[in-house]
DNA sequence: TTGTATGCGTTATCAG
DNA sequence: CTGATAACGCATACAA
């Protein structure tokens, strides 16, 4: 800065000005500034900016691995969100470990950005206190823990209600459950499963524990696992539905394994809409929960908080969602009568 | 850290020593300077190190895009690699866009982090000098371009002729190749053809341009395409190479809907063993390029050149790679005689 | 419209 | 073993 300074005849003041777009600066003075830039090919320091003005342009994005497709998608889309803003993601791997979680809120990293986007999965109830912390942070999900931090979601109940419905309405009885969590009762797994239940109760329909079926880790191989426990235990069922595609993909890759034909004998639906689901064998079926909203969504929310325009109160807001129906649930010989285009729930 | 000093009676320059794990320095000093940054929950200002040693501890991860599952999967890799040396990663979507690709190499961020890894897919032959940047930089992939810079990759050359081989050793002689590149001779497209040729060659069979299927981005969706339009134009085929496992799925995808049973009619194989490859229906055989492998050598090797250790000429780096036999290829009715276990090429 | 001087929080130098 | 003090590169209050 001081060469440039020096090149261009100026003080380093007015190469400040230039670069960061003060307006009142003689046109001349600017354009030799801006040439001895180019000459020297000078880059702004930004350690020393962010050290001056307490702002790094950097947010965090802490999700549980990239290597689940879901988050993997998400990773995506909240990159781009933050680009539109002029800001630089920096994604952190928590494993769904608590240990790992709970470093991210304590906040080692806190210095290197200017807030965090958090999708939590290990951390339960006891350790809502954890949430109150003092830099800005979104949450991903349900507002678990009574909330103290502001949080996007889509309604897991109603989600998870309209998916079973949709298994219901394609004259499906016995809907195994794929992906629960014994005991909890905040979490997605906890409330995806209230909202089967409920769509079971409404329509008249026993809810049965032997087709429930735990599956601690969402990863394809839990959902392999948990449909295969339940397969060799031969209760019998004609409908599938995994609390994320991931498990639902698991799931076809047993019924598959096993010759049981997905849709004729068996129904098979996910939830996320993760772009594997379309490119199934068969395409699955899945509930599309609204990314890109929820990241653009996410990053608003968290730059308000950032800029302390936003309110003094948590804000919590509810996406969109919609449930995708592809081969996995309306087969050839059951497309008939039913819609042949998404359907918007 | 001023607090802290005053706190614990001692200079700030001692502070900084605790903090650094300066080696010479009493117990009851250290003691006491511990127990007041504990008490008053003070963390580094890493802005204001950063900006003093002139490095950052960052280093950027430049991809197409995250929802590749191979790049979600080798990002959480180089992520979990630059984890055990302290560093964190921040990762850039190029989009698979010349224009982004080259930014990338301007280093408008170049501040940020201490060095680069990056996969180019763009970029091609004409842009060769922008890689002769002076700031530490490792590429992923073939040495594409007469190589001004470090790199890592797998021989896709030998991986394709392997796969290719083993698709020839189980029988199968009209042998589609999905996802060329026309006219490309330096990147993966054109090397992986080149294996496949090679490999039938060997073997004494023809190369018919029938069989090459173009697909411009390697996604499900271009994969599903390219197999359509071969399929319709009635070329007689019985396997499918798809130059990576996204393409194969969508490969399989068409193939599910034309009602054409894998493997008995058609085998198919993939690149790149992407998580969605075994639970894939069926499963999908591929080659495991060894990704955990190249993430970790691509992150020793930036070090070395970070720390100016590394050799003054450019270093090559070949990993391994495996072909992993699944049901695509070795389906039930032709598996006798075939390995039941990965083949290690 | 532009220049001068100061400090952001660390670490390094060099005495003591 | 520890302390005083000078940078690191930038942005800003204040002057001019």
């Amino acid at each position: 800065m001081h060469d440039v300074a020096a090149m261009a005849g100026v003080s380093i003041k007015t190469v400040s000005n230039v670069i960061n777009g003060y307006p009142y600066i003689r046109p001349e003075t600017k354009e030799r500034v801006e040439a001895a830039i180019a000459e020297l090919g000078y880059q702004v320091n930004i350690s020393a900016r962010n050290l001056r003005q307490g702002r790094t342009g950097m947010i965090g994005l802490a999700v549980p691995e990239l290597s689940l497709p879901y988050f993997a998608e998400l990773a995506d889309s909240v990159i781009r969100a933050a680009e539109q803003h002029g800001l630089i993601v920096l994604i952190e791997q928590t494993n769904a470990s608590r240990e790992r979680e709970l470093e991210v809120l304590s906040g080692q990293r806190r210095h290197l950005t200017d807030g965090l986007i958090f999708s939590p999965l290990a951390l339960g109830t006891e350790d809502r206190a954890h949430f109150a912390v003092d830099f800005p942070l979104v949450l991903l999900g349900e507002r678990i823990f009574g909330g103290p931090a502001d949080h996007v979601t889509m309604s897991n109940v109603d989600a998870a209600r309209a998916a079973t419905q949709h298994l219901i309405a394609t004259g499906r009885r016995r809907i195994a459950l794929i992906g629960a969590h014994e005991g909890e009762t905040v979490g997605s797994a906890a409330l995806r499963q209230r909202g089967y239940e409920q769509a079971l109760t409404d329509a008249g329909l026993p809810v049965d524990p032997a087709l429930i079926g735990e599956a601690g880790l969402w990863h394809r191989s839990t959902g392999a696992d948990a449909m295969a426990r339940m397969l060799d235990t031969g209760t019998e069922i004609d409908a599938v539905f995994g609390l994320n595609d991931a498990l639902a993909i698991g799931a076809l890759h047993v019924l598959h394994d096993r010759g049981v034909v997905v849709p004729d004998e068996v129904a098979v639906i996910g939830f996320d809409d993760i772009e594997d689901a379309a490119y199934a064998s068969p395409p699955l079926s899945s509930v599309a929960p609204g990314r890109e909203q929820i990241a653009a969504t996410a990053v608003d929310l968290l730059l308000a908080r950032v800029a302390g325009t936003a309110p003094a109160e948590h804000v919590e807001v509810i996406t969109d969602f919609e449930v995708v129906t592809r081969e996995s649930t309306v087969g050839a010989s059951v497309r008939a009568g039913a819609p042949a285009r998404p359907v918007v729930a």
